[in-house]
DNA sequence: ATCGTGACCTGGCTGC
DNA sequence: TGCAGCCAGGTCACGA
């Protein structure tokens, strides 16, 4: 679930509580959530402070600076929240025990703490120095909200590929934070079937789909993300895009533009959510009829 | 190289 | 009510 309109609202909701902060100290309950011995991981971030907290594809990306004893570089705390992980802030005055499947525990100085609470345990955190972060980030692919990120770059890289678009899209080597909502989202506004491989794709098509894309992504942001089950901002409450939503989970239903009905497909091992009527298989929308999709 | 499938882990829902 | 079976937003490793 955490796509990057759910990643982008944690970071936000996180970045004023935690900036300047420091971290006390780090209570590992859940080890294998680590990619190292947790002694290494607590003590990489012991008595850092908090510099920034942004956001790389679907990943919360929490900046830590020297700290007061010693010099050096500013590393990045990368947290992939899988599928059910969450960051939850307690304020100071909250004494509250740990909530069920607390992974982590981070301790603030000003009496505040960070918690992470994974009930799938799909997530990941590590502590990245510059070079291995620039790395890592370099293995994802753009932001689909960034500036320079247009719509012929989208329609250039389609072309190259014959997996179906919404595989495609779900490949966060290609295009970073696009999840299985989003991906189903925006390709039915877009009007294009699912399992069409991306190189079949007009031009016009991909210049839609790079629009309505962004658009989706914005709107899910707005909305503080999509709740349908697990997901929660940094304050516990839930996004509301899930009303927003057109196909995704919503099987059986009319579709709000034809008042067909949607229909549900397994496409490479997961569900797909479709107009079959808006949506149709294997043929491109009459490119001459230049109606704007939403 | 590219693409599809299954595994990972746990909880909630459905249907018998 | 109890329980087996199925499903889930993510990523990764593997084999065709």
């Amino acid at each position: 679930m955490p796509e990057l309109p759910e990643a982008e609202t944690i970071a936000r909701g996180l970045r004023a509580p935690l900036l300047g902060r420091s971290i006390e100290d780090v209570e590992v309950l859940k080890e294998d959530l680590l990619s190292v011995p947790k002694a290494e991981f607590r003590a990489s971030l012991r008595h850092r402070s908090v510099h920034g907290v942004g956001r790389r594809g679907k990943n919360v990306v929490v900046e830590v600076g020297p700290g007061s004893a010693r010099g050096g570089d500013v590393d990045r705390l990368v947290v992939n929240l899988g599928m059910s992980g969450r960051l939850l802030r307690r304020r100071p005055a909250e004494p509250a025990p740990l909530p069920g499947h607390t992974g982590l525990h981070f301790r603030l100085d000003d009496g505040s703490a960070l918690i992470y609470r994974d009930v799938r345990r799909f997530g990941r955190l590590a502590v990245l120095p510059p070079d291995a972060y620039r790395d890592w980030s370099r293995g994802l692919g753009p932001e689909p909200l960034a500036d320079g990120f247009r719509a012929r770059h989208l329609i250039g890289a389609l072309s190259r590929s014959r997996s179906p678009v919404r595989s495609w899209l779900l490949d966060q080597r290609r295009i970073a934070g696009v999840g299985n909502i989003y991906a189903n989202e925006a390709l039915a506004r877009a009007r294009i079937h699912p399992g069409r491989a991306a190189r079949d794709l007009s031009p016009d098509e991909g210049r839609t789909l790079h629009r309505v894309l962004r658009s989706v992504l914005r709107e899910a942001i707005d909305a503080g993300g999509t709740t349908l089950r697990d997901y929660r901002t940094a304050e516990g409450s839930e996004g509301s895009y899930a009303d927003a939503l057109r196909v995704y989970g919503r099987e059986g239903h009319p579709c709000t533009r034809c008042a067909g009905t949607i229909v549900r497909i397994r496409l490479g091992g997961r569900s797909a959510f479709l107009c079959p009527r808006c949506q149709p298989a294997g043929q491109q929308h009459d490119s001459r009829r230049r109606t704007r999709p939403t």
